[in-house]
DNA sequence: CTTTACGCCTGACGGC
DNA sequence: TGCCGTCAGGCGTAAA
C-alpha cells in the first residue's frame, strides 16, 4: 500500500534514472485499471523526452513536451525500472519503453491504480484541482487545520485523511500522527483547539519526513526485487500493533473502526 | 454544504 | 491438501 513516502521514494528513484531519457513506445498489456488506460493518448509520448517527474499528493506526474502522464499506485501498485528484455510478471500491466533499453514497468495486482493523460497542466486535472496543501509544504500548518475544521463534526482522523484538508495523508500515517500529537482519532474535528492542531500538523510532517528518509534507504527495492514498501523498514508506533504496549504508558494499544477504516491508538494517552 | 456507505480487486489468512 | 469466507485498503462517487 503505497502511502505518500513510498510515492516520493519512487519519484526520486525514477527521476534519478529516467530524467532526460527518450521514450520509444508504450506497451499496455491490460488497460483495465481504475479507469481504462488512455492508450491512444499515450501514443503522443513516442519519441518524447521525460522533462520532469513530480509528485502531487500520491499522484506521480511524468512531464513531456507532448503532454503529461498522471499515475496513481492505488493499493497495490508499484513502478520499477527494468531492462526491456525482462519478461513481464502476471500483474505487470503497462511498460514505458525507452530508447536506451530501460523499461518503466507498472505492476498492480488489485488494479485500484490509475494511468491518466493530461494534455495541459496536470495540476488542473479534475482529480488534482481540488486537493488541499501538500503536508510537507510550509503553507500547511496548524492554522490551516484549525480554520478548516470549525463546525465540522467528522472524526479528526477522517478529517486529516480527506484530501481537501491536506493531500496524501493515508490510513497508516494518520494513526501515527494522531498518536504523536496525543489526539484521539475519533474526536470531532471541530472540537480541537488551535494549539493541538499545531502539534498535529507538526506530527504529520514528522511521520512523513521520517518515512521518506527511511524509504530512501530501501530505494534499491524499487529496481529489481519485490519492491517492498519503505515503511516495512520503519518503526510504526501504533499502526497494526493492537495489544502491544504503548511506548509512553505501557498500556495495551487499541483498535477501532472509524469511518470504515482501522484505527490504532492508545486509549490512555490520546484524548 | 456535510456526512455516510459503497464498490472496485486480488492476495493472504483462518477454519474446516 | 483444497476450498471458501473474510478482510484489507485509496479514493471517487452516489446517496442521504
Amino acid at each position: 500500500m503505497p502511502e505518500l513516502p513510498e510515492v516520493e521514494a519512487t519519484r526520486r528513484h525514477l527521476a534519478s534514472t529516467l530524467l532526460g531519457e527518450t521514450i520509444s513506445r508504450i506497451d499496455v498489456r491490460d488497460a483495465r485499471l481504475r479507469w481504462p488506460v488512455p492508450e491512444r493518448s499515450l501514443e503522443n509520448l513516442h519519441g518524447r523526452r521525460v522533462d520532469a517527474i513530480e509528485r502531487r499528493a500520491k499522484y506521480l506526474l511524468l512531464r513531456t513536451r507532448a503532454g503529461n502522464v498522471i499515475v496513481h499506485l492505488g493499493m497495490s501498485g508499484s513502478l520499477r525500472v527494468v531492462s526491456d528484455q525482462q519478461p513481464p510478471h502476471k500483474h505487470d500491466h503497462l511498460d514505458v519503453v525507452f530508447r536506451n533499453g530501460q523499461c518503466l514497468r507498472l505492476r498492480d495486482a488489485r488494479r485500484f491504480g490509475a494511468v491518466l493523460w493530461a494534455s495541459g497542466n496536470p495540476l488542473l486535472h479534475p482529480l488534482l484541482a481540488n486537493l488541499g496543501p501538500e503536508p510537507l509544504d510550509e503553507v500547511f500548518d496548524g492554522r490551516c487545520l484549525y480554520r478548516m475544521s470549525r463546525k465540522r463534526r467528522v472524526a479528526v482522523k477522517s478529517f486529516i485523511m480527506n484530501s481537501r484538508t491536506v493531500a496524501g495523508v493515508g490510513n497508516i500515517y494518520a494513526s501515527e500522527a494522531l498518536f504523536l500529537a496525543r489526539i484521539h482519532p475519533a474526536r470531532p474535528a471541530g472540537r480541537i483547539a488551535l494549539r493541538r492542531y499545531d502539534d498535529l500538523a507538526s506530527a504529520i510532517k514528522r511521520v512523513l519526513q521520517e518515512a521518506i528518509t527511511q524509504g530512501g534507504t530501501t530505494l534499491r527495492d524499487f529496481v529489481n526485487s519485490d519492491g517492498r514498501p519503505g515503511y516495512f523498514g520503519q518503526q510504526l508506533r501504533v499502526y497494526g500493533r493492537l495489544g502491544s504496549a504503548c511506548e509512553n504508558c505501557g498500556r495495551a494499544l487499541k483498535k477501532r473502526i472509524i469511518d470504515q477504516r482501522s484505527s490504532f491508538f492508545c486509549g490512555h494517552c490520546q484524548h
